[in-house]
DNA sequence: TACAATAGATAGGCACAGCCTATGGCAGAA
DNA sequence: TTCTGCCATAGGCTGTGCCTATCTATTGTA
């Protein structure tokens, strides 16, 4: 059985005629006729009476009729519904971000991008690199936001800025004025880290390491939010990215010197990923 | 879009994989891929990712696959309903009737019929022969019984029997106990007939016309269970065909002897109309 | 790092299915 | 009767879906 058979049979009953049935399709009238008399042998009855000047549904065509026609209806739907949303930035998406991101930079770009994309239903999940990584990986995740560098050659990520480190001091500190500092400078103090699995905290720590600085880790947490308060409360002093930067928060903020404390945001998608129309625009509004 | 383009694609779903879905659909992994390919660019855009090892549905294939999915099933559904039914029985069948015959040969028929073939769904319709024969052309009548001979070269009828002609008359009728009589025994008594349009009619006319009879019609019904009423109550003498012999009712019963006094019952079909399996059924029950 | 194995894409050739035109047969209209 | 309209049949052509062989890329292994 095969579709253009379905719409031969739904035509002539229709016009009631082969022949019409055959101009309305484009065929020609033999070809029709062949392909109903084809699909009557398939389905093992006749579907039409051939009477003389008029041809009419038997038992079996009138049954048939709008089964057939659903098909042909659902089949056109179907295209329709795929065309529009092949066109529309509607559907979901679902972007990934490493929590030194998310509330940050992140926050503000999804918020334009929502107005400007309304109909695009979009999903954050906020997760640390490697767990962002198998996310990606499982299609559970169409774009994820993350420090480079990524290991594993099955991404590609299009970075997005490359942005400075700071130092964040309690008030009282002796650098606390200064407007820039070394790392070196900071020897004698406490740190307070995000925990191990962050690649926040690798960078800290390899901006340290550069620095010929072993830093005493005194408090860990899970969200720059909870260092920067106990910062606040004298615990020690931290490393933030600039994007975390925030004159409200109960401590002061000194741009680090050095070189190599920096660090790069990129978006990065699955290789051979087809993205949907709402993830494309979000990754063109992102950079 | 072809249906098999549908097969592939949802095999390919289903195994993850292009080579297993292609022999899952018995054909090669090339044509399958060509296949999966030219349904993608009909439908402009990718129903799959090809990530190395694995394959995966996008956006776009996860909204096609229930569409292609419910097309498939419902095809395959209106094959089995219309195989099922090609097999069975059952289904509506409308037959038609005179009305000299309806009640009595066709009422015990019918009955049997309707024991051996409880599925068929049987509607009667008890109309004159121009009206059978314009339903019969119009279909929605099935299958017609009524007298010979019919004009109109479109049907095919069947003869079921040829039964012959009686005449009804009072109790008290002088010819009331003959076993038998001729047509010109009556020719002094007034004659109760069916209406015209009747077929019966017609054959009660011819059989008087060839006994050189000119009957007198005092009374004309479009029943014969009225005409033996009056019968009964000394209004005249009625002909009847031998099936309305029924001893139960007010009058006497003569054969008549007259060689041409006799009609011969057929079922009708419209010629090239297909029958469904309770019509064909039916047909080779009254023969 | 190199090599083997696996999976999908591409290329080229073949066969058949569906289409066409021409024609036949049949029924209804003039 | 002839004429006309309609569906079926016949024969030939083209395109398309299928095949095999091969290529490319990724993955797993020595």
């Amino acid at each position: 059985m095969e579709l253009h058979q379905l719409r031969y049979f739904s035509a002539v009953a229709d016009t009631g005629s082969f022949s019409r049935a055959a101009e309305k399709c484009h065929v020609s009238q033999p070809s029709l006729s062949q392909q109903i008399q084809k699909l009557e042998s398939e389905l093992g009855g006749r579907l039409f009476d051939r009477l003389g000047r008029s041809v009419r549904l038997t038992d079996l065509g009138e049954a048939f009729l709008p089964r057939a026609r659903s098909v042909l209806h659902e089949l056109s739907s179907a295209k329709d519904e795929l065309s529009e949303r092949l066109q529309s930035e509607s559907g979901p998406v679902v972007i990934g971000a490493i929590p030194t991101v998310a509330p940050y930079w992140l926050a503000q770009r999804l918020a334009t991008f929502s107005r400007k994309f309304p109909k695009v239903h979009l999903t954050i999940a906020e997760e640390i690199t490697p767990v962002l990584l198998d996310r990606l990986r499982a299609g559970s995740v169409d774009l994820a936001v993350l420090a480079l560098p990524i290991r594993g050659h099955e991404f590609d990520a299009h970075p997005l800025f490359t942005e400075r480190l700071y130092a964040a001091l309690p008030k009282t500190h002796k650098l606390a004025r200064r407007p820039a500092l070394q790392l070196a400078d900071l020897r004698r103090d406490p740190f307070l880290f995000l925990r191990d699995g962050h690649c926040f905290r690798d960078s800290a720590v390899a901006a340290c390491n550069r620095a010929r600085l072993d830093p005493r880790v005194v408090f860990e947490s899970g969200h720059l939010s909870s260092l920067l308060a106990m910062v606040g409360a004298g615990m020690g002093v931290s490393l933030v990215p600039e994007m975390a930067v925030d004159k409200s928060k109960p401590c002061r903020f000194v741009r680090i010197a050095d070189p190599q404390a920096q660090r790069t945001i990129a978006a990065a998608v699955l290789r051979g990923r087809t993205l949907n129309r709402g993830s494309r625009a979000l990754l063109s509004h992102l950079r």
